[in-house]
DNA sequence: CTAGGGTTAG
């Protein structure tokens, strides 16, 4: 930090200081460039006791600033150990040390762990206090950096975004420092437009991104699925005198097999033969995420190219590759080459972990093969792994699916015993089961069991049980479980729609059906393929295909593409009753007209 | 401080 800058930031918060205490306190003639004022460091009134002058202790100031600057922490510790903390704290301002170095001094960063975590203070006390400290070394800035921090790292991105913004507006130059963990707290916590908010604020700012920020939002985008805008920001790269590296690349990539649509894997393709010519060279990871990729889009001999290839490169596999390759060939069905995989990474001392075990438990499972898997869950505890939440609901769900409740709710019983903690998909999985059989005593004793554990019903609970109502021909009660969604602050999803709109169809019940559907629309979901479908097949089965044409009819006007089932319906229902839809000649006549070129549409 | 693997509803 040059003295120019600081000098200039100096005065911005000086100026910035002046009118927040005029606004607060007009009388309180507090000399912004001297003393530190009382009452504003009252947030950390646990820690101080008396108001003595120790801040004008000119020993002490420069005993801390002789041991800050040679950075001898012991002996800083001891004089913390003899003052109290927040008197440290004034000390440390009051002397005239390099900020940078205060910045290292993990004493503060304590401090403000605490603050953060007592929540008794609010970020705009908070602020208001570092804004009235006095900033001759351009340390508030730095304060604030570290606010913000400490609020990353007790997971309280929201206030560490709050933070963020108060800092704008106090004009607190902010570094990457800070900024970096925050964007990807925000990143991990899905909150991808918060986010992208937070970035484009920095640039603003002139808070300069680095590579990390870069490799940080881009991930978010590619998370959140635009893929298009990530591929973006690369190239907004350059201008910051950043350039892609692997890591850019491996995301980049991740983000094509994961939320690509048709021909994803060749795009991905495209990336790495991108990222080879500009001479940035895969890694392990490289491999690894185009493995999973393939064997995701079911090309488990492609995965195992990309395996023998990583080979030849001298890249060692890991736990992480076979995981995914296991993985694959259990989803395929093929499970003596996964077993023969498993074989193959003991072979290369690469040591399986409960992944490689969940995976294949799972595959186990899906072959009907229960108590081959049960055995394995028997055997990770031999092998002295935890079998954890995943391990048991994947073999609850199987034993579920089987019907082998009495099975299902031994396992959950076992969990308690393990002390693996069911979750709410272990809920999900056993409810969903009982209402399969139609036992809603079973479904509503484990309501009422997650209600005593502390587990609350999501999204996924109440479509399973409006589900059950609906094809229990109780649609009505299904609508006051809609209601209470709201009340638990819970968004219905188009399934939990969709849902009831059958329900009536089956009921015969049309109109509360199409008052559904006006409903759900109203409450922000549009009608989607599966909507019609319903509504369609429930025209046809009370021989209305008149009205159901005129649907088929609307739901392309919409730009809808029919699936499967949409077809099915109108050969089923509606041909073979002798009703010939004119469904061909509207795909063929509105469809390039309504085709919008995606980029328009993102801004 | 940035990238990779396992389950679940419909």
């Amino acid at each position: 930090m040059n003295v120019q800058s600081c000098f200039q930031s100096l005065k911005r918060a000086n100026r910035c200081q002046k009118t927040l205490i005029s606004t607060i306190d007009p009388s309180s003639g507090v000399s912004l460039l001297g003393n530190v004022p009382e009452t504003p460091l009252r947030f950390f009134s646990s820690l101080d006791s008396s108001h003595t002058s120790f801040i004008s202790d000119g020993y002490h100031i420069s005993r801390v600033s002789e041991l800050v600057s040679k950075q001898h922490w012991s002996e800083l510790k001891t004089i913390v150990r003899e003052t109290n903390p927040n008197r440290f704290l004034q000390l440390l301002f009051e002397s005239e040390v390099d900020a940078e170095i205060v910045l290292r001094y993990g004493e503060i960063r304590a401090q403000l762990h605490a603050l953060v975590k007592s929540e008794r203070h609010s970020n705009s006390s908070i602020f208001h206090t570092i804004s009235v400290w006095s900033d001759r070394f351009c340390s508030n800035s730095i304060i604030v950096d570290m606010l913000i921090l400490a609020y990353v790292k007790n997971s309280k991105t929201d206030s560490a975004f709050e933070a963020f913004e108060r800092a704008g507006d106090y004009r607190f130059k902010l570094s990457v420092l800070s900024c970096n963990p925050m964007l990807n707290a925000l990143v991990k916590e899905g909150k991808i437009g918060i986010a992208e908010t937070a970035y484009k604020e920095m640039i603003r700012r002139r808070i300069a991104p680095n590579l990390i920020t870069f490799n940080t939002v881009i991930n978010g985008l590619c998370k959140a699925g635009k893929l298009q805008k990530a591929g973006d920001l690369v190239e907004d790269m350059k201008a910051w005198g950043c350039s892609p590296s692997v890591i850019t690349y491996n995301t980049l990539i991740d983000g094509h097999c994961k939320m690509g649509r048709v021909g994803k894997m060749y795009k991905a393709d495209v990336l790495l033969k991108e990222m080879v010519s500009k001479n940035i060279f895969p890694n392990e990871i490289t491999f690894n995420i185009l493995i999973d990729g393939y064997c995701k889009d079911e090309n488990v001999s492609a995965a195992m190219k990309l395996f023998e290839e990583m080979q030849r490169q001298d890249l060692k596999p890991n736990v992480v590759t076979y995981n995914s390759l296991i993985n694959g060939l259990c989803n395929q069905g093929r499970l003596d080459e996964a077993l023969s995989l498993q074989d193959g990474m003991l072979g290369s001392n690469v040591k399986p972990n409960v992944v490689t075990y969940n995976a294949l438990v799972n595959g186990f499972s899906k072959k009907g093969m229960l108590k081959e898997a049960r055995v394995l869950l028997d055997d990770i505890a031999k092998q002295n792994m935890a079998p954890n939440v995943i391990t048991f609901n994947t073999l609850i769900d199987a034993y579920c699916k089987v019907g082998k409740m009495g099975e299902a709710i031994a396992l959950r019983g076992l969990m308690f015993d393990r002390e693996v903690c069911p979750d709410i998909s272990t809920y999900n999985c056993l409810i969903a089961g009982f209402c399969r059989e139609g036992n809603m005593e079973g479904a509503s004793n484990l309501l009422n069991e997650m209600g005593d554990k502390g587990v609350r019903a999501d999204l996924v609970t109440y479509n399973i049980l409006v589900g059950a109502l609906c094809r229990d021909g109780e649609s009505r009660k299904a609508v006051r479980l809609l209601n209470e969604m709201f009340e638990m602050g819970l968004s219905p999803s188009h399934v939990t729609y969709n849902t009831l709109v059958d329900g009536f169809c089956r009921e015969g019940n049309l109109k509360a059906a199409l008052n559904m559907r006006m409903r759900m629309e109203k409450e922000g979901r549009r009608a989607n393929v599966v909507t019609y479908n319903v509504l369609i097949r429930g025209l046809c089965l009370k021989g209305k295909l008149e009205e159901a044409n005129g649907l088929l009819n609307e739901m392309l006007e919409k730009g809808l593409i029919p699936n499967r089932i949409t077809y099915e319906i109108v050969r089923e229902e509606m041909m073979e009753k002798g009703f010939v839809p004119d469904i061909d000649g509207h795909l063929c006549s509105k469809k390039p007209h309504q085709r919008v070129p995606l980029q328009a549409l993102e801004f």
